[in-house]
DNA sequence: GTAGGTGTGACAATCGATTGTGGGAAGTAG
DNA sequence: CTACTTCCCACAATCGATTGTCACACCTAC
């Protein structure tokens, strides 16, 4: 094939050029300018090559290396929604730290479809990337089982798997959930209700656990106090909610497992004439940064979303540069309790607008 | 370099294996795999192969394939701050159409500054990305102009640069910005203040025109009424009442160039004792998904922030497919005000806390 | 039976950087 | 002056897929 002249574009430098314009051959001026190697060119040649290099405005083609070394150094993140307002501050953690290294965040939306994750991580390892970090992690996850089969690099973050023997960098949601239910035990609360999660995430399960635990060692019972959630959105816990209302089950206070699950909730007893924290008490989970504008202010868990994507790219670097991890490794970053106004002094029973 | 046996790794399939588990030589199956060559092979071969490549769970190695091609099919998308609620939409919308078309999309999150944008952009280039989807875009943009220069194919979304041939893809400020105002005005407000973003990004600029325009069409004077903000943030709005306020400038509704600029601003004034919208009536711009939750809810103008993000795409697919975008090309997308409870007819002028 | 046409697939160059190997120059010692 | 070491650098293979060129086979027509 002719190699077509280039009119319309700047002529793109590469490595023979610069090692033209050094007078040396490619292969000199690739050690020379590779850290790891230039002991093995002499001091005159590297400062000759490196001349050059700067002179003609050489940046290496990350793709003709990436296919000679197999590394790419691109990472992939793959979240569940990008709308959800949980995870922009994961990715910009991830991408800080990453860009830091030297890597590329390629970032992949799955919709929450389990299908779409599958295929989108299959494109991304066709594409080469360096290594997954997964924050769609579902209790069974088979796209996580073929990335350990497979033995790519990864780490979780936010939500982990069951079989999965990757690091999981998440937040410590068994404290996060006792110090919900123990401020609402010393207003006074002991009809408290839980709207779990999905029990597919272990965000759902580890909350639940930990209520579970909680209510008991407050002496509390729970059988009618753990309501699922289909989803951790507004609709789940409005949907809940009305459940709850319907079969008619007391309460005075709630631990949501999520922020928005919490607002789902507190909408839905609004809509049917329940005031907050008047007539019960809500408590939230992530602190999304709008929560403390909302009125009234929602109590809820902070967690460091944005450090917990910084930590899960370090540990998932560390991993690439050869760092064999310890299965089944867990980092869990310390959580805070938030009170705000949604929960108060548990008062005397009302009826709806009564 | 003798290849190392691979071990403790599925042994990749290639292209070269395929071709011999179906018989031919590697440049035949190449063609039968690529829908554009296939038919400069037998549909027997074509058969043969694909069976093989079934078979074998081939999948191809889209470095490889980069290199020969020089094309990656990838797409950088470059945002200010993820973490701002206005991207995430358009990074979801992007993504949408992207995934559709096969490409893959890197996010690079610039935190707002001009230099992290150009060593981004630098390195993007470097990893041979197929274009760019640029949201940071100011009004003067070196990392643009040098786009334009190297010729790579680049939308703008959201903000759009002076300088810059590329498409840009946006919504209808003006109409947006005059419904607010006139919807203002309709409430008896003549004294009508705007708190303008940077004039270094086009949002700012053109929303401050459309402000002066539609005061103007109103028959009313902008000489004190336009407050600039440093930034698009709660501080920026926040500072910008500050400064009103101890100017003395009389107002009784304020049209803010961004919801957060919306939020500060609002912040501010009760800090000073007083409310929205009995004080004062404020609208916001872009309607944030937490704008309608805040109370009062905010009256804002909604714009398809996901459109937006999947039109960008889809224009700058269109480029990489070969069609030359006319230069200049605008998209303006309609934009629909949503009157909400921060707005409300001019009262009786009051002073704070009194 | 031969000439001419068409279609199919093999061959090899190529994208650009990395890296194992070997050879040659320079330097030191005997 | 020879022999041996040391240090640099050049050579060429390699990563895996794409693609221009060419040869061969088969078919039709005269």
């Amino acid at each position: 094939m002719v190699r077509t002249p280039i009119i319309d574009t700047v002529h793109k430098v590469r490595l023979v050029d610069v090692a033209r314009e050094a007078g040396v051959h490619a292969g000199t001026a690739s050690r020379a300018l590779n850290p790891a190697a230039r002991d093995s060119v002499s001091r005159q040649t590297v400062r000759r090559v490196e001349r050059a290099a700067r002179k003609l405005g050489y940046t290496p083609n990350t793709v003709a290396r990436g296919l000679r070394t197999s590394r790419s150094f691109v990472v992939a993140l793959v979240v569940p929604d990008i709308t959800n307002p949980l995870f922009p501050y994961i990715v910009r953690g991830a991408e800080q730290a990453l860009t830091e290294a030297g890597y590329t965040l390629v970032l992949t939306d799955t919709n929450n479809e389990p299908d779409i994750e599958r295929s989108q991580v299959a494109a991304m390892r066709a594409r080469g990337v360096d290594g997954f970090i997964v924050a769609t992690a579902r209790w069974h996850d088979p796209a996580l089982d073929a990335l350990a089969e497979a033995g790519i690099p990864t780490v979780m973050v936010n939500r982990r798997s069951e079989s999965s023997p990757f690091p999981y960098i998440g937040a410590d949601d068994r404290r996060g959930i006792e110090m919900c239910v123990r401020h609402l035990v010393e207003l006074g609360h002991r009809a408290i209700l839980h709207l779990a999660g999905p029990a597919d995430t272990s965000t759902g399960r580890d909350r639940t656990s930990a209520f579970r635990q909680a209510m008991r060692d407050n002496g509390l019972r729970t059988e009618e106090s753990i309501v699922a959630c289909t989803s951790f959105t507004e609709q789940g816990g409005a949907d809940a909610i009305n459940t709850v209302l319907a079969l008619g089950t007391p309460f005075t206070a709630i631990v949501a497992s999520t922020d928005l699950v919490a607002i789902g909730a507190a909408e839905a007893l609004a809509g049917h004439g329940f005031r907050c924290p008047r007539d019960v008490s809500i408590t939230g989970y992530n602190d999304v940064d709008f929560m403390r504008r909302l009125t009234p202010a929602f109590t809820t868990v902070r967690v460091p979303l944005n450090n917990m994507g910084m930590l899960a790219a370090r540990t998932l670097l560390n991993s690439l540069r050869g760092a064999e991890p310890e299965v089944g490794t867990q980092i869990l970053l310390p959580v805070e309790f938030v009170r705000r106004g949604t929960t108060a002094p548990v008062g005397p029973p009302r009826k709806p607008r009564s």
